[in-house]
Formats: C-alpha cells, sequence, structure tokens
DNA sequence: CTGTTAGCGCTTTCAG
DNA sequence: CTGAAAGCGCTAACAG
C-alpha cells in the first residue's frame, strides 16, 4: 500500500497531475463530470493529499507552534485546549512543545519549530529569558509570535494575559474585607508573574494601612516540588516561634494553593478557623478541596483561544500587507468565593 | 530577512548546495577545513534546515502524532507529558490532536496527521471506533499505530494501558475488606475501559458471595458533564427512598470521582462515615480533597513513554526489516490509601 | 477546459 | 574531496 499521489491518479484517469490538483481544490477552471469524476476516484481510493510538497510550494504549512513550560499543568493544559478548539476551526494544526522552564530548551524547541516552517508561534515565555530578543527578530521576519500568559516583557506584539496585579489585589483585599490582616504571602521565585501577584499583594495592603512584613513573604523553588512542602512547613514554624503567625494565606500559583491546602489539612490546621486561604487555582476540582477552596481563577481557555485568534490577525493581515496595531490584552481573573476564607 | 538555504550558503561560500548539506551533517565526505567554515558560517547565520524539504525527499519527518480524547483531562495530559518527554529525547516532535470522543473527529485527526506526513500515530481510540479497521490498514501499510489506554479492541499492534478488570477487583476487594457491602458502582456509558472496570467490580462481589444489584450501578453520560452532578444526585436519592443506600461508592474515572467527592460535601454527607469512597483519580490532589481521597491511579506518564518507546521499535525494525512481535501491555495500578474509605 | 513546464529546498546517486 | 543531475509531490504560471 504505496501512498497515493496526484501522479497516480492521473496516470489511472489519464489526465495530468495539476488537473487532478485543481479538481481537488474545486478550481472553476475544470469541467463538472471530470472533477466529479476525480473527486470520486479520490474518495474511493482514500486519497490525502501530501501536505509536505503543498507547503513546500506554497510556503505555508497551516501549522502552529505552541510553547509552554508544562503541558501537564493544568492552567496550561486549558490555554491549549483554547487554543487546539480554534486551530480546528481555522483549519490550522498544532506542534506543542515544552521549555521545562530552561531557556536553552526554549531555544531549541523555537528552532524545531522554525525549521519545521511552522506559519507562527504561540509563546508562554521562559521568565528571564534569553530568547526574547531572538523572538523579536523571528517576529519581525517570516514567523509571526504571539505571547500569551507571561505578557511583562517588551516584545512589539500581541499579548495576552491577565492582570496580575490587579487580581492579587482584589485577592487581598477580600481578605482585609473579612478582617484578616496577618497575611502571609507564599509566592514563587522571582519571575513577571509572581512579581506583577507580589505588587499587588503590597499595594492592597499600603491602601488599608497594612504594614508589609517581609517575614510575610515566602518565594518557593517551584522546580524542587519535593521540598516546596517542607519550605512553607518551615516557615510557618518560623512564624509561630516567632509570634507572628499568620491568620491568613494568599498563594500566588496553582501548585502553592493546591500543595498549601493538602498541608494544612495534614497538620490538622483548621482553614478557615485558623488559617483562612485564598490563591490562584485553576483545577477543576478546587470545589472538591477541603474546605471547597476561595480561588482566583484565570480565564485560561479563552486566553488561549485570544492568542490563536491574534496569531490569524497578523497571519491574515500581513497577507494583505495592511498595518497591524499591537495591543496587549489583559482579562480579569475571576474570584470565586467558596469556604476557605 | 529571508530564510537562509543551503543554496545561499554554498554560494556565499562558493561551494555546491550538496556540499553544504554533507558537510552540515557532518559527512565523512567533507575535508575538515572547508567542514569547520561551513558549520562556523551556518551556525553565524543561525542557519536552520528545512524540515519540509527534508523530510519530502527522505520521507521521513520525525513526527508522531498523538491523539487522545481531550487535552486537559489530567490523566491524559500527564500521558502526553511522558510522550512529549521520551521524543525530545529521541529527537522526535509530536502533533497533538482531540478526537473528543467523537468517530468522525477522530477520522479527521488520522487523515491530517497521515497527510503531514507523520511517521507514526499513538491514539487513544473512542471507544465505539469505526475507524479501528482504517488504523489496522495504516498500520499495515507505512503509518504504524500504537493503541495506549484503550486497549481492548483487536488491532493487530502494540498496545499499552492497565489491566482495568484487576484494578477495579483490587479497589472493591479494599472496600470489602473494610465490611463495606452496599456499593454503589458509578461508571459511564458502556466503553471498553469502563466495561472492564465493571467486570471487575462484578467479580470482587462474586468472589465474596454479594450480589450483584443493578440498582446499585449508575451509568454516567459523561459527555454531558453539566448534568452528572445531576444523575449522581437522583440515582443516591432513589436508593435512599428504596432503603437501600449504600455505604461505600466505587466511582470509575478520574471526572466522577472528583465531582463524587465534590458533591458529597456539598449534600454534608460525611466520608467516610456515611458514604466511603474509592475511585480511579489521576490528579496530582487527591491528598487535597475532603477528605483526602483514597483512589487508583494509574501510571499515565509511564503508559505515554511506553507507547512512545515501542513506536520507535516499530520504526527501527520496519527499516531494518526485522520481524516484529506486538504485544499488549497491562500495567498494574496502584491504590493510594487515605481517608475516603 | 486541459497540459506543459518549472521550481519550492533538500538529499542521494554518481561523475570527476 | 567536491559538484552536477535528478527527483520527492505539489501548485502557479502560462500555453494551447
Amino acid at each position: 500500500m504505496k501512498r497515493l499521489t496526484l501522479k497516480d491518479i492521473a496516470k489511472a484517469l489519464n489526465l495530468s497531475a495539476p488537473t487532478i490538483s485543481k479538481a481537488l481544490s474545486d478550481s472553476y477552471e475544470i469541467n463538472k463530470e471530470t472533477k466529479e469524476k476525480i473527486i470520486a476516484y479520490a474518495h474511493e481510493h482514500n486519497y490525502q493529499y501530501n501536505a509536505l510538497a503543498r507547503s513546500l510550494k506554497t510556503g505555508k504549512t497551516n501549522i502552529i507552534g505552541v510553547i509552554v513550560s508544562t503541558i501537564s499543568n493544568s492552567f496550561f493544559s486549558q490555554i491549549l485546549e483554547g487554543i487546539e478548539e480554534s486551530s480546528l476551526f481555522q483549519k490550522y494544526n498544532i506542534i506543542i512543545m515544552q521549555s521545562r522552564e530552561s531557556p536553552a530548551v526554549e531555544k531549541k524547541c523555537i528552532d524545531i519549530l522554525y525549521s519545521k516552517g511552522v506559519d507562527g508561534i504561540l509563546i508562554s515565555p521562559v521568565s528571564d529569558s534569553a530568547n526574547l530578543s531572538y523572538l523579536q527578530q523571528l517576529h519581525n521576519g517570516n514567523c509571526p509570535i504571539v505571547i500569551f500568559d507571561r505578557i511583562n516583557n517588551n516584545l512589539q506584539t500581541f499579548k495576552i494575559g491577565i492582570d496580575n496585579k490587579k487580581a492579587a489585589q482584589k485577592a487581598t483585599q477580600e481578605l482585609i474585607d473579612r478582617n484578616y490582616s496577618k497575611i502571609l504571602h507564599i509566592t514563587g521565585v522571582a519571575n513577571g508573574v509572581t512579581n506583577e501577584r507580589l505588587l499587588g499583594f503590597q499595594e492592597a495592603l499600603k491602601q488599608n494601612n497594612i504594614a508589609f512584613d517581609d517575614k510575610k513573604l515566602l518565594r518557593c523553588d517551584l522546580s524542587q516540588i519535593q521540598i516546596v512542602e517542607e519550605q512553607i512547613l518551615n516557615k510557618l514554624e518560623e512564624l509561630k516561634n516567632d509570634n507572628k503567625s499568620p491568620d491568613a494565606i494568599f498563594t500566588a500559583t496553582d501548585l502553592l494553593t493546591n500543595r498549601t491546602i493538602g498541608l494544612l489539612a495534614q497538620q490538622k490546621i483548621k482553614i478557615p478557623s485558623e488559617i483562612a486561604l485564598i490563591g490562584f487555582s485553576n483545577t477543576n476540582y478546587a470545589f472538591s478541596f477541603n474546605p471547597p477552596l476561595t480561588c482566583i481563577s484565570q480565564p485560561a481557555t479563552r486566553i488561549g483561544k485570544l492568542a490563536f485568534e491574534k496569531m490569524i490577525h497578523i497571519l491574515e493581515f500581513r497577507l494583505k500587507k495592511r498595518e497591524i496595531v499591537y495591543e496587549t490584552i489583559e482579562l480579569d481573573a475571576a474570584i470565586t468565593i467558596r469556604e476557605s476564607i
């Protein structure tokens, strides 16, 4: 069972390859009957065009590359779901790659995607990425880039994410409104997104005349999941010994939120009576937590869809040589109030 | 910034395209100095080979297509993670597609992947897939197939999944050992995987001389998530009215398990004192549930890795024209005992 | 309406 | 050791 080509069909029907090609793309140039005959034959023999050859000729692959740090992170997998859905709709396909928070791996991903001839790349860049200027270069060339999630950089293109500072401020204010004031903020080591969230946290404190105490800030090394819990427990211990135990915790990422809730349960610390908890979380299961978790969730699927749409926008406008006005879109994250605060 | 080609490099260095090609693939045919000069030039100008052209010529894309029903399902996203990791290691890339439980969409995915010239396809087929014979045909031709997760079919190739019957039997036995006997089994509408689990459930009952009561079986339509909860609540209500309330629930899928635990909490039904719960679950957060969830989890990442390795095995053996002995690998699922039973 | 020609960028002979 | 020629399968341009 060798692969069927246009030439094969042409030979079988005593026609030429271009005629087959035109017929299958429903060109007006081809006689109706011939067309029908060709389509029938192609269908019957389950002809699948060779996308490689077509792309080589047309210079267009209809593939968009997507780079995230980790596929199995629920936030990203929801974004991917959104991208995939939009891409299907637009007759595009996506190649997904993982940068694993490493600039070197990220560079490799970009190169591979470029060599595959993707029409564009959607990327949530590694925090202190050395690749930003490279991305800008590609974007200015023939491979447009759209940034999502980690939009805190000065790339000149579309950027889709959420207003992290605002979201964090809202979460903190929610705690303060409920009379919590001794708030521990647990976050990751510096990167654009968590930095914004920290700023929002601090801003809310300031607005309410609560002094920021940097003992009440824990930065976990998220790349080492196995010791995150240790770090959290140590911090709680330390604060207790200093007589500075928090009455609430605000966690800045999915993983930290979900780990913390498990940890507090394990330590028999009652939520919210002993310590309240609010945090960023994009699992579908926050309502199944112990107790049901009050959390800030990002419109992940929508971020993915929007990012994809903006890519299509760029591709279309470049084709028509129309001017493109880039914008940074910061969506609002929603707070879902449940029982943990 | 046009894309750099071999011809461009050849012109710049006063050589021919084939020479550049050979030098970059480190051919012994090329003089050491020439080679170094070429590599230096390519590197400096950030040459990326055109994978399209190469693949068209060599008939190999080094891309493996992967089809799952839903990317954002944590079980699948973990499998994808495993596949992606292995593929990176083997210099392969993957194109991920979603079949969304629809045979028609699945067919489309297969066709697209085939037209992209993927070297093989890894697939968790839609349950009552009409595409199985098509897959077999591709496999027998030039596009090998490896099945994962839903291995309950008679395709002649490698199949990687878990022993679902055994896992379900183990879970049920665990309940029975703890003196639960009025067990409600919540599962999806018939498909290979959940059918196996149902058989395991029934087998365990039989082994312990507990009669199977089909009132204690609920089949939910998983495609309509919004009404799953309703169905579960109705069933509980119905059993209660019949004076047949269960003392334990065994849920057959991730989604059902996680929804059920949230639901019971919401109904203030205490776990495990009023109703115990055990179920299949592959979230990373089962320990954060209310209460920490006793569950059966599948070695998802490993399934992904194994599936990929078997694909590589097929590709290598076909190349060397060596005989391939197919096997079906059924891994064991692990029970993690926590506090919900 | 249909066919001929050419070329996308690469690699694989094979010749020199 | 290097280069010339050919061809992967497709489509765009043009000829008839």
